[in-house]
Order: C-alpha cells, then structure tokens, then sequence
DNA sequence: TCATGTTTGTGAAATTAATAACAGAATCCT
DNA sequence: AGGATTCTGTTATTAATTTCACAAACATGA
C-alpha cells in the first residue's frame, strides 16, 4: 500500500519532488535526523504543508524526534513509484533529444532511455551516446521487446501527435511531450508537458509588473 | 496598464502561455475568431477558466462574436510582458547550456541570450553558436554593457548558488534556475526553478498507482 | 517514575481557486 | 425593425488547498 488516501493534489507530488532534492542535501551534508519545521525552511513551504503531503501516503516521522533523512527519502521515492527503474522511449532525435540523450541525470533518477527513434531516414542506423537510431514503425515491436513504458516525445510540434499515436499504438503507459503542441491522447494514458519557455513568461512578468503583483 | 487586478494566480500565468500556443495554432489553421468555449476544448480547461483568466488584464473579447485570434495573442503577450525582448544572460555551459544555446526557439520567443558564462579556464575562449564564453567573473560589466536583465543557470549544483550571487551581485532582475538545487536570492529577485524530472515522477506515479488515483 | 519539552499527525478554519449562472452586448434572420 | 440567438464579462456558488491549532506520542533528565 503505497497511497493512504483517495485523490493526491497535483500539488502535492510536485512538493515530493523537491522534497527528495532537500533530503539528498541534508544527506550529503551528514545531517541524519531533520524536523518538519527545518525541511519546510529550505524548502519554502509551510511546515503543515510538509506534514499534509507526507500524510497522504503514510505516518514515517517519529513524535518528539523527526524525520530520519535517508528513511525518508526511502519513503517518498516508494510512494511516488520511483523506487524502481522506469523504461524510456525518446521519439525525435533532433537538437533537444540529443541533449536528453546525453544527460547523466536520466539513469541516475532511475528513467533508463532504451530506445531512441526518428521517422527521418538520414538519421536512422546513427548513432548517439552508444544508441542506435531506429525507425519509428518500429515502436510496437520495439516496446513489447524492451518493456518500455513511458514515451518521451521531442519532435518539431506539427510531428508530435503522429509520435503520440505511434507511441499509444505501441502500447505505451504514459507520455511525456516536450514539443510545443498540445496533443490528444485517451483518458487511460498519463500524458505530461514539458514546456521551460512558460518560466521565462512567469520571470517575464513578475520583473516586468513587480510592483502590482507579488 | 496591463494588469487591471491586483493579484493574479500563478496558475493563470501558466495557462496564458497554453492559450499563446493554442491561439498560434489556430492562426496557422486560418481561423480568424475563437470563442471560449472553443479554446476551452482545445487546451483541455473550463471555459469560464479561460475568460476569467482574461479579465485579470482587460477585455480582449467581443460579446455575441468570440476574440479575434491574432488580437487576443497580441493582447495576451502584452500582459504577460512578451511584448519585446529580453536580453538573458546563461551560466554554466556544460551539456544543458550548450543544448540551450543552440535552441532556436529561445530568441524567436524573444529571450535573447547574449552572454554565456563559466569560471572553467579550459571552456573560456571557446565559441558556441557563435557566443564566446566568457568568465562569470566578467559578469557585473556584462550585464551593464548588453543590459541583460534574466539569468539563466545551468552549472552542476554545487555550483548554482554561486552562480546566482554572480548574477545577482550584476544586478540582474530575475533567475530561472534549471540546476537540481535550491538557491537562496533576496527577495526583489524573481526567481523560477525548471526541473522536468518532476514530470517524469508525476508520470511514474500516475501510472503506477493509476487504480486509485486518478 | 514522572514532569517537561519536542514534534508529529490530523480535524477544523481560513484562504484560494475553479465552476456555474446569468445579465448585458453584439449579430443574424425574418 | 425587432425578436431570437450567441457569447462575453462578472457575480455567486462550489470545491479544493493551505494554514492553524492542538491532542497524542516519544525523548530527556531529575
């Protein structure tokens, strides 16, 4: 049993995330025990925020004492189900997925990239960072094969939606899509955008009209 | 006067940047008028959502006929600032930075970046996309020279917060922070964090525990 | 062992956000 | 021209999230 209660704010596994990130710190910096109050600090938020959203998924603080760093981040990672290795499909090797590719962080966080696929013929049979570039109608057999279970989608924005349906089609469980489109998807699959440009807009605007809204 | 409301939800700033989107696609379609209830359907939101979202800043639309699209992504950008350029200013050129730089997409959105820094003597001199990389501790005299307003950090962690006493030491306005670490920054500094693993735990999680969450 | 001090977990209160409902303004059709 | 229709802007209502406040649980030291 990893979720307690019924329905979790979006909200609330957003904080998970940054919560792990503190606690790894903490970690790092020999600290073994921390209180609700200490990790709310550094990580701006409430202290009864901290409390809530642990909550939902279980009671892993001691009264009197606190939270035990490294159970906790043991914890956390259990409940959002990242406490395993998740396999990856990359659709689109251009620019941004290359960059993808090549980043560390991706296996290190447990999203291995198994497959990396382009409908684009002069890229095919290439290789990038020890993967073979494979056709896109290759997917369904390609996600039977390597267990693959999230789609990432890095596509020009009018080629995402073909991405998607061949992802879908493949049998895919979930969508993350960083092309600049909105694409639609059935209810079943858990489809996620990526989109940094929207911090620029909200840095844009917060320095712009600084003075009427903060 | 772009903003008419005193306090505007961050939630309202992330889907003015959907509707950006959303309403260029329209443009290129050729459809010249959009109701709410349209745009509602396309971005996945409530319609009511949409033209309360709009009244934080004016009235864009016409009763009985709907907005006119290339009207209302003018109208939106002014609101939100992205009226003009921003000159930015990019710390940290390793793997990210570089697949920062050479993203086209970041100047025909009109954040321009005009400075790349980092303190590694071997990367100094080096010319990306045809930037020069130069010493972040040129930083202060960079900023003033190419009025450069937005940081942009992209070193390894343990070296964010140093990079954002740089850029703050410069006088620069607002930070977005695509570093796995949280930094400290007074309190007149805007400051946004870009993480897309959170994505990838929120996708992790819905899939995962899809039966009772949902 | 028992009083004192911490700190969690949680129900209640306050705040904030999302949705519904509808009056007012524009168009269209007869 | 005027009634019917459409669709925005805005107020009212409902829902969700965050914060507060405190009892229960554990630790410590006399």
């Amino acid at each position: 049993m990893a979720v307690k209660s019924e329905h979790i704010p979006k909200a609330t596994i957003a904080r998970l995330a940054t919560y792990i990130q503190v606690l790894s710190e903490f970690k790092r910096e020999g600290t073994d025990v921390v209180s609700s109050e200490r990790l709310a600090e550094a990580c701006s938020v409430n202290s009864s925020q901290i409390r809530k959203d642990l909550a939902y998924f279980g009671e892993f603080g001691v009264r009197g004492v606190g939270y035990y760093v490294q159970d906790l981040i043991t914890s956390i990672k259990r409940s959002l189900g990242i406490d395993r290795a998740w396999n990856c499909a990359l659709v689109g090797v251009g620019n941004l997925g290359r960059a993808l590719l090549r980043h560390r962080e991706f296996s290190r966080k447990g999203f291995i990239i198994r497959g990396a696929f382009d409908c684009d013929p002069y890229k095919i049979g290439e290789v990038v960072e020890g993967m073979e570039i494979v056709c896109s109608r290759q997917l369904p057999a390609k996600v039977k094969e390597l267990s693959l279970e999230i789609g990432v989608i890095t596509t020009p924005p009018e080629r995402a939606q073909r991405a998607a349906n061949y992802l879908i089609g493949a049998g895919i469980k979930g969508i993350i899509n960083f092309a600049p489109a909105r694409i639609a998807v059935p209810k079943h699959i858990h489809l996620e955008y990526v989109d940094f440009f929207h911090c620029f807009y909200a840095a844009a605007f917060h320095i712009r009209f600084a003075d009427t809204n903060d």
